[in-house]
RNA sequence: GCGCUUGUAGCUCAGCUGGAUAGAGCAUCGGCCUUCUAAGCCGAGGGUCGCAGGUUCGACUCCUGCCAAGCGUACCA
């Protein structure tokens, strides 16, 4: 219909041309909205305000003279001009209605689209280190990124969904070190626990395991492990340095191929159990990108050499820079440190590089928002192995601030200390954490109270989209109850019959859907998808509640029933791309 | 200090990429179940859109400057 319009308009302003109202080269882009108040009819166009200046002539006088210009559509039933020059279109309800037959023909496809057809996209999420369990924090993420992949699909773009696993780097040897030191108590040792290593059970869990399957072959006597180690904070001492001989001291004990396997312990039971939470919660991959396997494969040092040959990178005491401020960064940042290892930044180039060469058009990374620093040097990478830093978008996901009953829950992953993913979808449910997590633009900071969310779980926004749903499918019960029979063809001749201000609604709100698909798609914004099944579903209940469906008017009665089928059909085909239950009985 | 993000009703948040009288939920108050599920509906109150300028037919939306909050500003990942 907007289409249509747009070549109505386009017309008008041909013939405005051939008047000579306004210059042969003016080109304007014809702008229509949806009106926002009835009144003013369904669709709104500016065109006439835009080109006032350039015509010279006052905005209601020439949206007179575009109207008269209009050529005749029999879906349009009346063009009228209102405010400082707002040209405003009225649908005929008629041909409003037909998008409820098209909805029954379309059935679960209906609202996607080809916009995307042919382009590869790329979007990696949620990331988190492997050195524990997934928490809260992780959860916005998860959800965003997978609910972005999900409506470029739906629009029509070949998309592949990836995690970055950081399974390299002084993290995750503290987290091995960690395993080491717990599996040494299960042998029987007595230590004290280093302030800085990851202290929550699960490491405890993985220690015991690997006591069970190991027959002590790691253990080694505390006396021999803490010989000479700098004192820990709590002795104090400074508790990195205690932390970093601790791992030296692993490494030198245990030798290469048994630190290995302790490492390799810590790294495949976390990495198993973040893959179960998502995938449990609705969160698919089509691969998990190792960190380490570019080390392994001499990515890093093929993308490092690419940068030299392009001239990026100098050496300053003893370091190999990047030169990533002549490409807008603030400053130039280390790929090889003077112990010869490669930063974390250096990983990050190679992985980018990677991403390059798949082909992708475009690649979306979505991060947590502390580490919306590290975006102008990424594109600095990219722009200096020679592709278009545009390629490259960065959704950042601001943090979800916890509440418990008002009081802010502090978090943090080493300490053990805070509420997991996992327990945040059985304490309120699956659906409810999806819809409340994509509920809210990812830039907004969030306020989360668990005790709200918890304990007044019934007031949460999810059930009243269910809850339609879940009605009209207790109408349709009814009907079967009452021994009746739905007759789709006959509410498809007697649809004219729907003049309810709910049921104009209603149909109205029901050709939206492909435009708001569309739009959450390309913007990136899934809560405007979120934002429409709360209006539908809305407008249903105020429906439901002011007129009854099955009437006697066998008409009537066939009528409303396909509309209500139809807001079930969208509803059901949005809540399926969140990937939320649409319930039939609540 | 500099940079990024945010600031809208008592609280949590929308606001269709510059449009017409700024919206919803919660909370408060008042109504609606012998008729398809009251996890619902109808209504009332509640606002200097952080502050001050600017751009134009028109600004919550764009620009500038302040103020406040969060985050960042590593040879950590």
């Amino acid at each position: 219909m907007k289409q249509k319009l747009e070549s109505l308009l386009l017309h008008a302003v041909e013939a405005l041309k051939t008047e000579a109202v306004i210059a042969r080269e003016l080109n304007p882009k014809i702008n229509i909205e949806r009106a926002r108040d009835q009144q003013h009819g369904d669709f709104a166009s500016n065109l006439a305000m835009m080109l006032a200046k350039p015509a010279k002539m006052n905005p209601r006088q020439l949206a007179e003279k575009i109207v008269a210009l209009l050529p005749a559509d029999t879906s349009v039933t009346k063009v009228e001009i209102a405010g400082p020059g707002f040209i405003n279109f009225f649908i005929d309800p008629n041909a409003q209605y037909q998008i409820i037959t098209h909805i029954h023909e379309q059935g679960d496809k209906f609202g996607l689209s080809q916009v995307g057809a042919g382009k590869k996209v790329q979007v990696e999420f949620v990331s988190a280190n492997p050195t524990g369990p997934l928490h809260v924090g992780h959860g916005r993420g998860a959800v965003y990124g997978s609910a972005v992949a999900d409506l470029l699909t739906a629009v029509g773009f070949d998309v592949q969904r990836e995690y970055y696993v950081n399974d390299a780097g002084r993290q995750m040897d503290i987290l091995a070190t960690s395993v080491w030191l717990r599996y040494l108590e299960e042998c029987g040792e007595v230590l004290t626990f280093p302030s800085n290593g990851y202290r929550g059970d699960y490491i405890r869990e993985i220690a015991a395991k690997l006591h069970r399957e190991s027959n002590n072959e790691y253990r080694h006597t505390v006396d021999l492990v803490f010989e000479d180690i700098p004192a820990d904070e709590h002795q104090g001492g400074d508790k990195e340095r205690h932390i970093d001989a601790l791992i030296v001291r692993a490494k030198t004990l245990l030798g290469d191929k048994q630190y290995r396997d302790v490492f390799q312990a810590g790294l495949t039971e976390i990495l198993a159990d973040i893959r179960h939470d998502l995938s449990d919660f609705g969160v698919d991959y089509q691969q998990w990108f190792s960190e380490r396997q570019l080390m392994d494969d001499g990515s890093i040092d093929e993308a490092l050499a690419r940068l030299r040959e392009a001239g990026h990178l100098y050496e300053k005491e003893g370091a190999i820079w990047f030169a990533s401020s002549k490409l807008g960064d603030e400053k130039d940042r280390v790929v090889i440190r003077d112990n010869g290892q490669s930063t974390y930044f250096a990983s990050d180039i190679a992985y980018h590089m990677n991403k390059l060469d798949r082909g992708f058009e475009q690649i979306i990374n979505i991060w947590g928002a502390d580490h919306h620093g590290y975006i102008p040097r990424v594109k600095a990478a990219m722009q200096a192995l020679g592709a278009d830093p545009e390629k490259l978008k960065v959704l950042l996901v601001q943090f979800a601030v916890l509440y418990r009953g008002g009081e802010k829950v502090q978090m943090s992953t080493r300490s053990g200390s805070f509420v997991t993913l996992r327990q945040l979808r059985s304490e309120v449910g699956q659906d409810a954490a999806r819809f409340f997590y994509a509920m809210r633009k990812s830039e907004q900071h969030m306020d989360f109270d668990l005790k709200l969310a918890t304990s007044k779980t019934n007031e949460n926004p999810v059930f009243y989209v269910q809850y339609a749903h879940a009605r009209i499918c207790s109408v349709l019960r009814q009907l079967a109850e009452k021994e009746l029979q739905r007759d789709i063809q006959a509410g498809e001749v007697s649809l004219d019959k729907l003049t309810e201000e709910q049921e104009i609604n209603l149909v109205s709100s029901l050709t939206r859907y492909p435009e708001v698909l569309e739009r959450a798609a390309l913007q990136h914004e899934p809560h405007l998808l979120i934002n429409y099944l709360r209006e539908l579903a809305a407008e249903f209940h105020a429906y439901y509640n002011a007129h009854q469906f099955i009437v006697e008017d066998a008409g009537l009665r066939n009528a409303r029933l396909n509309l209500i089928t139809a807001v079930k059909q969208v509803l059901a085909n949005g809540l399926n791309l969140l990937r939320i239950n649409t319930p039939e009985v609540m």
